[in-house]
RNA sequence: GCUCAUAUAGCUCAGUCGGUAGAGCACUUCCUUGGUAAGGAAGAGGUCAGGCGUUCGAAUCGCCUUAUGAGCACCA
């Protein structure tokens, strides 16, 4: 005799078991019909769901953040079930929901074609038309195998036997005379899927994630609980589109992306202005913590990368150079060898330590061809690296010290909310297992010490140490990471690195590899996409452009723009035979900050009207009182 | 690297059935001197990514290479 607590803390009492809709039904039947799942005891479950004993249960209707991951679920069975039908022979393997969507992995010979993706859509909304009730069957081990054996169904014969433990239900979920193995739960019936859902691409992607097995076709489909919303996101992404970095470092001439050097970056002049600000922003914020700034040689001898590892474990990775007498040179891909030959020079005292050496060096890393992506993934990119050298006492300070440092230094761009991974030892590392747990330990404890929230991901650090890394959210929700902070006991050993102490004796120092934007070329990019070009003032390639109305104002106009720059203001001069709407428009696109406009009126006056980006008309002011404002 | 797609003027893109290349913007020149998001006219601009093939004839069909895009794998 179950008793039911609902959310509201009320009670139900039933004298045989029920299911969730009896219990959506008894509190009344437009609930009933707005019933899609619940969730007993704080599992999700089926609609169908039979309680037997006391419970906690809540109804979910597709009001609840559940429903959209069970809508999506639905979604892929009802998209797998099309093309099956439409396809016959095409092997099924998973589809789970998404972030957004769903995606279903089908194994076929033939290619799927864009046609395909809309005949598919339009057997789906056929299903959905169909109004098939979604039923769970329970199978035993043998039945299934059998069952999906015969039907040729090859990878899900793999999942019974791989993937679902020896003594787990096996549970299938029928719609009409489609079915697949699945946990559920599921909506009521395909009719509940509705029709605020899209098909939206094919691609390639490895059975089971692994790349040394088979291809399969993976088909990606959104899907929203109504066509209002499904329309709302198709919107979003076309705005953010908008701000695709590629496009908008075309349009606002920032830099080339060219055939000839793929994954490199030829800066346009505005472009270079805004990537040394950035530069010198940086140098500004290291000098402040107390780093010393170095540089090291782009190319330097194999011998060095043996000694490194870098050879051994990074060598596919790295671009080699062999010169007429036969040496062989590698261009760095890390900064830190370089930087540890500099520390290995003369005798480091404890007093010398922590010792924060940064360098803006520019790595070069031989990525595979299918990873570039505008400037969030290049070949050669500049980090803005540092290197800490300091005892095993004083490493946890100083981890908490960079990871500070980053969050703050991230502030200023308008990142607040960043995403902290730690990767511990990967399978291919260097260095002793009980090295890598100290190691691990103070990133951890850092972590830990100022409350900050992680994510793991084991067996992802780098192969002298583990790490954190900073990741940041491009306009289309991709995740990049940009920062990283990893700490390393194996390249000082490698490299037999010391430091004398105040007991005279000699101690191998901790070394930590840190870079904040990380790669200031990916930084750049995020940027522009999280401002869509509309750079803070600071930062501005251009902060302003003087324009003048008719030829007559261009002796003054070229005065102004003179006054700004040597009053340290990035400015331009306008002086073309154009209308002034013209040239205001034109600015805007280029998104110019302030738009400075000169007509007999100011050259009388001696000012100029000022017109911000935004298109607010701040009035006609003094060159002088200009500058001020600017500098606030 | 893998799968699929794409590559035409500086940019964005048309180009039908295989018959020898087109628009808008940008550019150059001229006219216009106009007060806050596009003034007008004329002109120039192409080895249709590169290579090989099929064909009387290829931007168009096939194959290869390169690059780019989406995703996968890999990674800052």
């Amino acid at each position: 005799m179950p008793q039911i607590t609902l959310p509201d803390g009320s009670h139900r009492q039933f004298d045989q078991a029920v299911s969730i809709m009896d219990i959506a039904g008894d509190i009344g039947p437009g609930l009933a019909r707005a019933t899609l799942a619940g969730k007993v005891d704080g599992q999700l479950v089926d609609a169908t769901y039979l309680i037997e004993t006391d419970a906690d249960v809540a109804i979910v209707t597709s009001r609840d953040e559940e429903a959209l991951e069970l809508l999506r679920h639905d979604a892929a069975h009802v998209m797998a079930q099309a093309v099956q039908e439409l396809y016959p022979g095409t092997q099924v393997t998973i589809g789970p929901a998404i972030e957004e969507g769903f995606y279903y992995d089908f194994a076929r010979e033939e290619p799927f074609t864009p046609e395909d993706l809309v005949e598919i859509e339009k057997r789906m909304l056929e299903i959905v038309k169909r109004d098939l009730p979604i039923e769970r069957e329970v199978l035993d081990r043998e039945t299934a195998r059998k069952i999906f054996t015969d039907l040729g169904e090859h990878y899900k014969v793999e999942i019974i036997d791989q993937n679902i433990p020896e003594g787990d239900e096996i549970s299938i979920y029928r719609q009409g005379d489609w079915f697949d193995i699945c946990r559920g739960p599921h909506l009521p019936s395909t009719g509940k899927l509705g029709n605020g859902f899209k098909v939206m691409k094919v691609a390639g992607a490895y059975w089971r994630g692994d790349s040394r097995n088979e291809m399969l076709q993976r088909i990606y489909g959104t899907a929203w609980p109504d066509r209002k919303q499904l329309k709302a996101y198709l919107h979003r992404i076309e705005e953010a589109e908008k701000r695709d970095h590629r496009k908008l470092g075309r349009q606002l001439e920032l830099f080339l992306l060219h055939e000839e050097a793929p994954g490199s970056v030829f800066w346009h002049p505005k472009g270079w202005t805004l990537f040394n600000l950035l530069i010198n922003y940086m140098r500004k914020r290291q000098d402040e913590a107390g780093y010393v700034e170095v540089n090291t040689p782009d190319v330097m001898d194999r011998s060095l990368w043996e000694t490194s590892g870098h050879w051994e474990n990074y060598r596919e990775h790295m671009f080699s150079t062999q010169t007429e007498d036969e040496r062989v040179f590698a261009l760095k891909p890390m900064n830190c060898p370089g930087s540890v030959l500099m520390f290995a020079q003369g005798l480091k005292s404890y007093r010398d330590l922590p010792l924060r050496m940064a360098e803006l060096g520019k790595v070069h890393r031989y990525e595979p061809s299918g990873a570039l992506h505008g400037l969030l993934r290049v070949r050669h990119f500049t980090q803005d690296d540092a290197h800490v050298y300091c005892t095993e006492e004083q490493m946890e300070q100083e981890c908490i010290d960079v990871i500070a440092l980053v969050l703050d230094i991230y502030k200023d761009f308008g990142f607040e909310d960043v995403v902290i991974k730690f990767s511990d030892r990967p399978q291919n590392r260097i260095g002793s297992d009980e090295i890598w747990d100290r190691l691990e330990g103070a990133l951890i404890n850092a972590l830990d010490s100022m409350n900050l929230d992680y994510k793991s991901f084991p067996g992802e650090g780098a192969f002298y140490g583990p790490k954190l890394e900073f990741v940041l959210r491009d306009a289309i929700g991709r995740d990049w990471q940009c920062g990283t902070l990893q700490v390393d006991m194996n390249l000082p050993e490698r490299f037999d690195i010391s430091y004398v102490a105040e007991d005279g004796n000699r101690y191998r120092p901790v070394m930590l590899h840190r870079a904040l934007f990380g790669s200031l070329e990916r930084f750049f990019g995020i940027l522009l996409e999280h401002y869509e070009g509309k750079f803070p003032l600071w930062l501005a390639p251009v902060q302003a452009v003087v324009m003048n109305i008719t030829d007559k104002q261009a002796p003054y106009v070229e005065k102004v723009e003179k006054m700004l720059k040597n009053q340290g203001i990035r400015a331009q001069s306008d002086l073309r035979n154009e209308k002034v709407g013209f040239k205001i428009r034109e600015h805007t696109l280029q998104r110019i900050p302030y738009m400075l406009v000169v007509g007999d009126r100011e050259v009388e006056e001696e000012s100029i009207a000022v017109r911000s980006l935004g298109g607010e008309d701040l009035g006609s002011m003094a060159v002088g009182q200009f500058v001020q404002m600017v500098r606030q």
